[in-house]
DNA sequence: TATTGTTATACTCTATAACTATA
DNA sequence: TATAGTTATAGAGTATAACAATA
């Protein structure tokens, strides 16, 4: 079967479950999209748009928007860059760092459940094998 | 790292691929859930929506639009079903059996590349572990 | 009464590109 | 001239729900 069906009925699956649940943990209502976001930045941060944007494989344009967005919710602040004058750095908000860990706690929740059928071996070879991808 | 993370990178990076070449395979202009949707359809047929709904995770309402949309263009019918007057049968039409070869080659040259870091045993345990799940 | 499919609506996500300010 | 970010716009994808026809 194909691997790319495969793959998206995965993601699928992992949506439908946070979204059920989302009612309960997005208070910000910031989306998936953002939930990403935010883990991706608590990774990395302090980082400019142009990083987060290469590292998730998202424009920039629209990144710019999500986090004037998230920056309105008082999640993240974009702060001076001393390198270079045209960018920005961004960085979680206490508030914000608070709230990635629930998104955390909610994701490796639905994760789990997702990957029930293998054991342990087997999913620590998954994250072995789409680390090295 | 969150594996959520890396499945949805994956993805991105898979639809990148696919979206520069679209001009040249995509004549029908249906995107890349009409491509699913014509792969998935191809596996299972002949089905009800119902049945392409559960298995791609995705609303019947979408899927019912979509398939309006891929019947226009002659890549799939509805037929009847005997067992159910509720509901029809869809199957790919010969236009559409053609279509789904040539997005199928699109598509496993994209996954190639992109499993390109893995050996040919891992490449197998991924697809075995996806099964899985 | 429950299920299948259709249709409508509002919203989120995405691609593209024009624009500004710095480098 | 090139790059980082912003903004605008149009279009694709999605969730939700109301509805008609059939089970």
């Amino acid at each position: 079967m194909e691997l790319a069906l495969q793959i998206d009925r995965l993601m699928r699956r992992l949506n439908a479950r946070i979204h059920v649940q989302a009612p309960q943990f997005d208070q910000h209502n910031i989306g998936p999209i953002g939930g990403m976001i935010l883990l991706t930045l608590a990774e990395v941060q302090p980082a400019s748009i142009q990083t987060i944007s290469q590292l998730m494989g998202r424009d920039k344009g629209q990144l710019s928007r999500l986090f004037s967005n998230l920056e309105r919710r008082d999640l993240v602040l974009r702060i001076n860059n001393p390198a270079d004058q045209r960018s920005h750095l961004l960085r979680l908000t206490p508030g914000g760092e608070e709230f990635v860990i629930s998104v955390k706690q909610v994701l490796d929740g639905a994760v789990h459940e997702l990957l029930a059928p293998l054991d342990e071996a087997e999913k620590a070879e998954m994250v072995r094998l789409l680390e090295k991808i």
